[in-house]
DNA sequence: ATCAACACTTAGGATAAACTAAATTACCTG
DNA sequence: CAGGTAATTTAGTTTATCCTAAGTGTTGAT
C-alpha cells in the first residue's frame, strides 16, 4: 500500500541531477559530489544539498562520503529523460534541420518540457528510431536500451578496420571538426599507424588520411561488425 | 547609454504574466489585480509582488489600485510568447497529429523552452501560416499581427450569412464539442433564428442545422467576406 | 456623507535551489 | 600512525515565487 507513493513531479534541476549521475555511473562506480558538482557546473555544497533532497525522495541511495548511485526508480526517471533527449534531437535533426552540433542545447531545455505523448508522436513518426544522431541508442519507452559492444578507435590495432558508431560528446565545435574531418557515424575506417603513449594515430577514411589524436580517438566508438 | 539595459532572461513566471497581461488587456482597459491572479490561478497578494518586479524590470506601467499595462519591451515579449504559442500549436497539429483540442496545454509548457531558432524552423516549414488552428492570428517575427475584422456569431443578424474564422477558447471539452457540431473555423454558416434575452440561436452548417447557446455563439468569431 | 463591500497592497513566512565559509571526514604519504 | 590534502557536509545567506493574514484604498448605495 505504501508503495507507490503519489510522487509529484520533479523540478528541472531534479531531472538534471538524475541524467548527471546516470552517466557518472555507467561503469558502475558510486557518483562523487564533486564530480557531480564539476558536471552540473554547480558548487559541490549545493550538490551535497540536492542529494540529501532526492535521497529523501528515494531516487538516490547515497553513502555520506562515499557517493551516490540511482535507485531503481532514479533509474527508471534517468532514462526516461534520456529517451526524450535523444529522440528530441533525433527529430530536430530528421525533420527541421538541425544539424548534430546545435541539437544538444535544444534538446536540453526541451527535454524538460515535452509530454510522453509527443515525445512518441516524434519517435513514431521517425519509425522508432534505435539511435540518436550522435549514434547514441535511445532507450526504449519502458526504459530497455540496446547495448553495444563498441570499442574506442584509440584502441583498435594497426590494420584493422572498423565502422564509427557513435560518438561521445556534446561538444558543438570537436563535432564539427568531426563532421568536417569525415568521421561521422557510419564512416568505415582502417587503422594505419599508431603513436604509443597516447599518441596520434593515423586512420585512412573515405575522405582520406586522417591524423586524429588520441583524446579525440577515444570519443570515437567503432564496431567490427555491422552494427 | 542607459537606454539598453542587458535584460536578463525571464523567468516563466514572468512571461506568464506579461502573456496574461496582453489578453486581459486587449479591450484596451488595464487589468485588475484579481483578474490578473484568476487568469493566473494565484492568490492577489502573490501578482501585487510580481507586478512590482516586473515594473522594476520596465516592462510594466502599474497605476497602484489602478491597474496594469504592458509597457511597449513588455508588449515586445508577449508578442513573442503568443508567436511561439501559435506557432507551436500549428506545427503539432500539422506534424505531430496533435488534434485542436489537445494542443493547447503542449504548447503552454513548449514555448518557454523553444529557441528562436526552433520556432522560426517550425514556421518555415509550415509555409509561415498567419493563423493557428484555432483561427487566432500569428504575431510576426517583428510583432505585427494580421487584426481581422471579426464578428461574434452571437450578433450576426438573421438571415446573414458568414464564415467561422476563429473559436476564442482554450477549453479541451469545448474545443471537442465545437468539431463535433462541425463549426470548426473555415464553416460556412448561416443565421435562420435567434431568441433574444441572450437565448440560443438556430444557424444552418454544412453538417445541418444546430442549435446554439449564446455563449458559445459568442466565441464563434465569424467574417463575411473571404476572410 | 458615510460605510460596507470589494479590490488592492503590505507584512511576514514557506520552499526550492543556489551561494560562501567553515567544519568534518577520508585517505595517502612519509 | 600522524598530518596534510582533498572531498564532503553543515551552517547560514540570497533570490524568486508563492502563500495567508492583516491593513489600506475606492466606490456605490443609502
Amino acid at each position: 500500500m505504501t508503495a507507490d507513493t503519489i510522487r509529484e513531479p520533479l523540478t528541472r534541476s531534479s531531472e538534471d541531477y538524475l541524467k548527471a549521475i546516470f552517466h557518472l555511473t555507467q561503469g558502475g562506480e558510486a557518483a562523487g559530489t564533486t564530480d557531480l558538482a564539476q558536471a552540473l557546473d554547480l558548487a559541490p555544497a549545493s550538490v551535497s544539498g540536492m542529494i540529501k533532497r532526492l535521497s529523501e525522495q528515494g531516487l538516490l541511495a547515497h553513502e555520506p562520503y562515499r557517493g551516490v548511485k540511482l535507485t531503481a526508480e532514479g533509474r527508471r526517471i534517468a532514462l526516461r529523460m534520456l529517451r526524450r533527449h535523444r529522440v528530441i534531437e533525433s527529430y530536430l535533426v530528421a525533420r527541421l534541420d538541425y544539424s548534430w552540433d546545435t541539437v544538444h542545447d535544444e534538446a536540453e531545455r526541451l527535454e524538460h518540457a515535452v509530454s510522453d505523448v509527443l515525445v512518441e508522436r516524434m519517435a513514431a513518426a521517425l519509425g522508432n528510431p534505435l539511435v540518436d544522431p550522435h549514434g547514441d541508442p535511445i532507450p526504449g519507452a519502458n526504459g530497455e536500451m540496446l547495448e553495444l559492444a563498441h570499442v574506442p578507435l584509440s584502441e583498435v590495432a594497426v590494420g584493422d578496420a572498423v565502422v564509427v558508431r557513435r560518438v561521445d560528446s556534446a561538444d558543438a565545435a570537436r563535432l564539427r571538426y568531426i563532421a568536417d574531418a569525415g568521421l561521422v557515424p557510419g564512416t568505415a575506417v582502417t587503422v594505419v599507424d599508431r603513436q604509443p603513449f597516447r599518441g596520434p594515430m593515423t586512420v585512412r577514411a573515405p575522405s582520406g588520411e586522417r591524423i586524429v589524436g588520441h583524446d579525440l580517438a577515444a570519443l570515437l566508438l567503432c564496431s567490427r561488425g555491422p552494427r
